[in-house]
DNA sequence: TATTTATTGTTAATAAAATAACAATGTTTA
DNA sequence: TAAACATTGTTATTTTATTAACAATAAATA
């Protein structure tokens, strides 16, 4: 049973607290101590981790080490999953950063971009390879993920490349709004309209308490 | 009357839609064609426009410029709002490159950085100031909106910093939940949890499809 | 001119997400 | 040991967001 897009989020925070809790000698956590420190209420972990049927044992608490163990079976796949990154300029790079030291299930193998100056370099810690060899790349590395972080321009005509190509799952970082097969996921994130939403949201509040 | 989060996004994202309209000398348009354009339903597009209280003279559709004028009276505020951007790695001078060249109420003023080697130059199209002049410099440009693009070690620090300063608006691009008193309003956005979110649900549909 | 068609604006219904309520149960304290 | 307390797991309620339904009406067509 698939659970719900915003579970699946705090999920992954959760076990990144979770492991941030472990540094700190930490064997047990309570709902409203996970909770407060992702400044969300107790009742929304308690919900989360009934949704993905963990309960604990005692009731001191969770077993930290447990409840990591137990989002992993639920929101990794069972071998690691390939991910390529296309267009490793500034965005791209940052998002290379997330990857390293990272040992996860996700693997950031690949970099696809067009100029002469950075293919077949290592770029952020990963090999940046030419985008005519996308095809072929994705094919041997068994790449499964593409995260967009090219130029708008070429976001439609690269979305439609790396759909043809058969990869499973897009994150769009650029801001033109793509429209993929029910078979690929797609997860669309837009800068510009969180910068204009936190601006509207900044006015609103100025002028209710002013 | 404040409107939905959701639909101040989407806001954001039809007159970005509409500016393009323009471009291709369209002068009215269809509720169904914008929706098409951003792969939603026409309805959520009426619906919208009906919760910012406007309406087509003709039944020929929206007059764009019209439109585009309406927008902005609901989601931008009076006068240009200034933005900073807090950290100017990879991340930061990507969110930069958003704002070139856009002639809107946002204006990217300055950044921070701590790197001697960034301080007192003109990185992507903006003055970087030394951190250690954030609350100086704050005052002086009237900045009213942070984008925190640091590593995730300094995100409370600054946070507290910029919260104390008067930073009406934060975008929280770290990995670090922040937690900001009422009259601040916090958008937050972490790129890892986007990442197993699609490999989630790719994992889910291979699955599903298999 | 009368009929059909296309489109909008709005109310009603549905779905998704968050929150509240509370019984069950282990732990602590008197 | 008994009473009070703390914590969990789950069902019920509320809120928020999306989708459907449909009357109103302008435009096109017969």
């Amino acid at each position: 049973m698939t659970l719900p897009g915003k579970t699946v989020e705090r999920l992954s925070e959760y076990r990144r607290t979770l492991l941030e809790c472990l540094k700190e000698k930490k064997n047990f956590i309570y709902s409203h101590d996970l909770a407060a420190r992702l400044h969300i209420t107790a009742v929304q972990v308690r919900r989360d981790l009934m949704l993905i049927g963990y309960s604990s044992v005692q009731r001191k608490g969770y077993d930290i080490r447990e409840l990591i163990e137990k989002i992993g079976t639920v929101i990794d796949s069972e071998e690691s999953m390939n991910v390529a990154i296309i267009g490793i300029g500034n965005l791209g790079r940052a998002v290379a950063g997330y990857f390293k030291g990272k040992r996860s299930k996700l693997n950031l193998v690949a970099s696809f971009d067009n100029d002469p100056g950075k293919v077949n370099k290592v770029i952020s810690g990963v090999k940046c390879y030419p985008y005519d060899d996308l095809e072929k790349t994705v094919k041997e590395l068994d790449i499964r993920i593409a995260i967009l972080t090219v130029p708008a321009d070429y976001a439609i005509e690269i979305a439609d490349d790396v759909v043809r190509i058969g990869i499973k799952g897009i994150l769009n970082y650029t801001t033109i709004p793509l429209n993929v097969p029910s078979w690929v996921y797609l997860e669309e994130y837009d800068m510009i309209t969180s910068m204009e939403k936190v601006a509207y949201f900044v006015k609103e509040n100025t002028i209710r308490h002013q």
